[in-house]
DNA sequence: GACGCGATCAAACACGTGTTTTATACATGC
DNA sequence: GCATGTATAAAACACGTGTTTGATCGCGTC
């Protein structure tokens, strides 16, 4: 009961979602994606802008052009609709800063490169994928179900890449509790660059930062940690 | 029209609020506190929790055991009710860390000073006043109109006080760019160590902080910025 | 042409929200 | 005694929410 399956597509396979190919069975006449599309395209930019509680079913109809009803037939609830738009931003997002590294560089390397990948990607409203950021943002300020795999897909990566090249630099190893410090404190740094929205609604007078203030906040981050790390190094635990 | 006044408490003072002085207007028979106290403590503690937008009026005229119009007789609305305790947490918080410090003491002691009276009771799930913090931290994270209010009382003199403690330290003036950089990176460390409702939910196995894991993390921080501040004040900018 | 089927549509449903209304009890002042 | 003003109470209001329903359209196929 409660579940009449009108043979409508399925909405459980959380990885697969191959989705029937979808050739061209829309009316060829409409230039137009087909609704599933704009609804997908519409979702990305709301939730990422307001999060998932700050966007309502009949806001992404309205935006696609899409009947209300829309969104639970092709997805199943809002939630599910939800769950496309963050895989899609967990492939765009797990990806960068740790693993296209080179590895035979340098822990001071490793830790400079993530920085300064990292920092302008999180603070720069323009460039590519910033909405896959304010995605991750959103959950951390408001976790939803998705939070556990989230924190799996992107965050333990991240930590564990930022440990080993920390414990490293400190000729110390993964358990030493200053390590786990360290990378705190620069993770800290890089997520204080990203937009807020308390300062803009705050600060009146709030602008946005220039590329080259960004490019020097992340210089900044990584000759401040780095600083850091030395110092906490050679002191002793 | 549509506000008869029916000769109530007038909502409109936001800053006096002096309100009659309400000496024993109730029956002295009843031992409970008048439904207005009641009120006012259960919303401290339910928004603090769950932040402005998490309780609804039904969840406070239940927990008080009052009237589901109780709150709008008090207060006028639910923002009435919220910016009390608003005002509340602001006369806790705002003198803290800033204010009792000698003033003849070195900048390298009053950052000191600042983090470890700042960090244990943002981390600290204990001690007094911590609803104060969760009530900043949930208008960092979702501001309602008061954000402003808040932005001027209690953001505003502690970042004055940091630049001048680090522009000091530095041997430069509050103009420079590196001075605001260095106390956005201690402040982000500092803030890292609010208790956070991400990790909670996406880290299953997530523990609380002991009290001396939590000491030891403003240890680290005050090393690790100032460390941080010597290293930029050598090199120039 | 009739049928099946995926997709769309308008409408309704069920519920939760902040707020307002109307009535009533109770203490106080004249 | 009685009007007055304060406080509480139950119900309703007006609206927004996610979801479901039943009908209909446009196809392609037998």
């Amino acid at each position: 009961m409660s579940r009449p399956s009108r043979s409508a597509p399925e909405h459980r396979g959380a990885g697969s979602h191959v989705r029937n190919g979808r050739g061209g069975a829309r009316s060829a006449a409409s230039g137009d994606a087909a609704t599933r599309e704009r609804l997908l395209a519409v979702a990305t930019r709301l939730f990422s802008e307001r999060g998932f509680r700050g966007v309502t079913v009949r806001d992404l109809s309205r935006e696609a052009n899409a009947n209300l009803a829309a969104v639970n037939y092709h997805f199943g609830d809002k939630l599910g609709l939800y769950r496309e738009v963050v895989a899609m931003a967990l492939e765009d997002v797990h990806v960068d800063p740790t693993t296209d590294v080179a590895a035979e560089s340098t822990p001071e390397e490793r830790i400079r490169h993530y920085v300064t990948t990292y920092v302008p990607r999180l603070a720069s409203p323009r460039g590519r994928a910033v909405w896959a950021q304010k995605i991750m943002r959103h959950e951390m300020n408001d976790p939803t179900p998705l939070a556990p795999w989230i924190a799996e897909v992107v965050i333990l990566p991240r930590m564990r890449f930022l440990a080993e090249a920390v414990a490293t630099l400190m000729g110390t190893d993964m358990g030493d509790p200053r390590v786990g410090r360290c990378v705190v404190s620069l993770q800290a740094q890089c997520l204080s660059y990203m937009p807020n929205r308390f300062r803009e609604v705050a600060f009146p007078g709030w602008r946005e930062m220039t590329d080259a203030e960004i490019r020097a906040a992340a210089t900044h981050i990584a000759d401040f940690t780095l600083a850091g790390i030395r110092r906490l190094a050679e002191q002793g635990e």
